[in-house]
DNA sequence: TCTCACACCTA
DNA sequence: CTAGGTGTGAG
């Protein structure tokens, strides 16, 4: 079950929206992405990327979370995500290797608390930490390997301690996530980041989430134990039960299963949906997926710079800039070291399970430049491709960047390296600057980026628009402005690791893709 | 809010 | 069997 897991999700749809096509024109509007559901995206593409579709897996059962609000708790030593984000991938060249990996944006600037069953605002959002990436294990892997099964991100921790060394991915409690799915182009040596790498980016709305450190709505809870097989130790009501669990609490039991007890099923309206909804995007418009930008296009700069955007608001078109993920990776040895090495095949070491389908649709915005994740491509070493250093933790799961900032420049600089656990999140980023309501010109800010971009051979049109209307566009507006200041430094610091730091050097490396900022 | 030891379970 | 993922509930 790991990865596979569960049972299909349902039906396979693609997401609609991407259309694979690339279609011509597109319209990039991104209003009216939202606003169809068909999807727009696609603009040009590049690469053979604009085939790409993602299906989410499980998709029912992310709904039923989202449709209540979907929480996830974070701790020190880092917890799962459940649901498991798994997806399904179709259209890849099956000869053309990918590296496939995630990152978890903002979802707005605000800060959340739960009080009367439900979820509201409370204050404006703290910066931002550094943004991590992670990089399925089994990366990079060919067309044929990625669309053989489905492919599990089930191993991704999520953590609240900003100094994290495993390499898992930085959240604040009480703020709004939304996961995000990259698939980039392997370049020659294995690894991403160089200036043309080709990639797309694949959101599913329903997978958006509020970080928390316990649980806050009952429902939730109760929807955890229900289908987490893990949990499965706190299912039941039967009488039996509840005895034999206060017995082996030595309290006094709770007739009914604490879980129920404790809140009684509230109807709140899950943050994402009401308020929050509106938070994401319209909320249809969320569902559907974004319509996929493709990246392709690199044209615009600002598509370019934020090819990722940071933090997705749809809604708020502002939403400041997002992160960038700085490098950070960790892998664990075992996977990494097979898939790498070679240069061609892994074998393939996960099993996924899955097979089938789900659906899901994503917009993805592909795009051919910026990796996210720069650097890999420079070094092979760095490449997901093996990685030998290893982490102090001996074992290195996936792979992780963070991001913060990105600056373009230095994501010219293709290096990153991969080493790492350690976090690149000590150095510097920043993390979001205010946000700028006007563009600023991702350009600019971007400038490095141009380079990059320039290279970019295929840049289709851009996309124009950065409006808002795409939320998963939009991000790049956000890092425009963004760029401009670190203003995280501070935290992240110090040298802790000096592994990071290592990368930092590095740091030039990476991997904005997110923002432009 | 957050952290931890804990019993229970999966794998 | 071991390793490690769960929510719990006290602190």
């Amino acid at each position: 079950m790991a990865n596979g897991g569960d049972q299909f999700g349902l039906a396979e749809r693609p997401d609609s929206d991407c259309m694979d096509p690339p279609k011509e024109t597109k319209q990039e509007n991104p209003s009216l992405t939202l606003n169809s559901p068909s999807s727009p995206q696609t603009t040009s593409s590049q690469q053979g990327m604009e085939g790409i579709k993602v299906f989410l897996h499980d998709r029912e059962l992310w709904t039923k979370f989202d449709e209540v609000g979907t929480e996830m708790i974070i701790t020190k030593a880092g917890r799962r995500m459940f649901p498991s984000y798994k997806v399904k991938v179709t259209g890849l060249n099956p000869k053309t290797k990918y590296i496939l990996l995630m990152d978890i944006v903002p979802g707005d600037d605000h800060r959340y608390k739960f009080a009367d069953n439900k979820w509201s605002i409370t204050g404006k959002a703290e910066p931002a930490m550094p943004g991590r990436l992670y990089v399925h294990p089994d990366s990079p892997a060919t067309g044929a390997h990625w669309s053989r099964q489905l492919v599990s991100f089930q191993k991704l921790k999520l953590t609240n301690n900003h100094l994290d060394p495993f390499g898992h991915i930085i959240l604040n409690s009480m703020h709004k996530y939304q996961p995000r799915l990259h698939i980039v182009k392997a370049d020659e040596n294995n690894g991403f980041g160089s200036k043309n790498t080709a990639f797309c980016t694949h959101v599913f709305s329903e997978t958006a989430f509020i970080a928390v450190t316990s649980y806050q709505n009952h429902k939730i809870t109760q929807l955890k134990i229900e289908n987490n097989p893990f949990a499965k130790g706190f299912r039941g009501s039967d009488d039996n039960e509840l005895h034999r669990m206060a017995k082996l609490q030595g309290k006094d039991y709770p007739v009914v299963p604490r879980s129920t007890v404790r809140q009684r099923a509230c109807s709140s309206g899950s943050p994402f949906s009401g308020e929050s909804r509106g938070l994401r995007g319209s909320p249809e418009a969320v569902r559907s997926p974004f319509s996929c930008e493709n990246g392709l296009t690199r044209s615009s700069p600002e598509e370019l710079l934020s090819p990722v955007p940071s933090h997705y608001s749809l809604p708020h078109p502002h939403l400041q800039p997002g992160q960038q993920p700085q490098v950070y990776h960790c892998t664990k040895r075992k996977v990494v070291e097979e898939n790498c090495s070679s240069g061609n095949q892994h074998p393939y070491k996960k099993p996924f399970a899955g097979s089938s389908p789900s659906e899901g649709e994503s917009y993805y915005h592909p795009s051919s430049y910026p990796p996210p994740p720069s650097g890999l491509s420079a070094n092979p070493v760095l490449g997901l491709t093996d990685s030998p250093y290893s982490s102090d933790m001996g074992q290195r799961q996936a792979c992780m960047f963070a991001g913060s900032e990105p600056r373009m420049d230095e994501l010219s600089c293709t290096s990153w390296s991969y080493t790492c656990p350690l976090p690149a999140a000590m150095t510097p980023m920043e993390p979001y600057p205010p946000y700028t309501p006007h563009p600023p010109y991702t350009h600019q800010s971007s400038l490095p980026l141009g380079e990059h971009i320039s290279h970019d051979p295929y840049q289709t049109h851009s996309p124009g628009p950065p409006s808002q209307s795409s939320q998963n566009i939009h991000n790049r507006q956000l890092s425009s402005p963004l760029r401009e200041y670190p203003r995280y430094t501070p935290n992240l610091s110090p040298p802790l690791y000096h592994t990071l730091e290592t990368h930092t050097h590095i740091r030039c490396g990476v991997p904005e893709w997110s923002a432009a900022s």
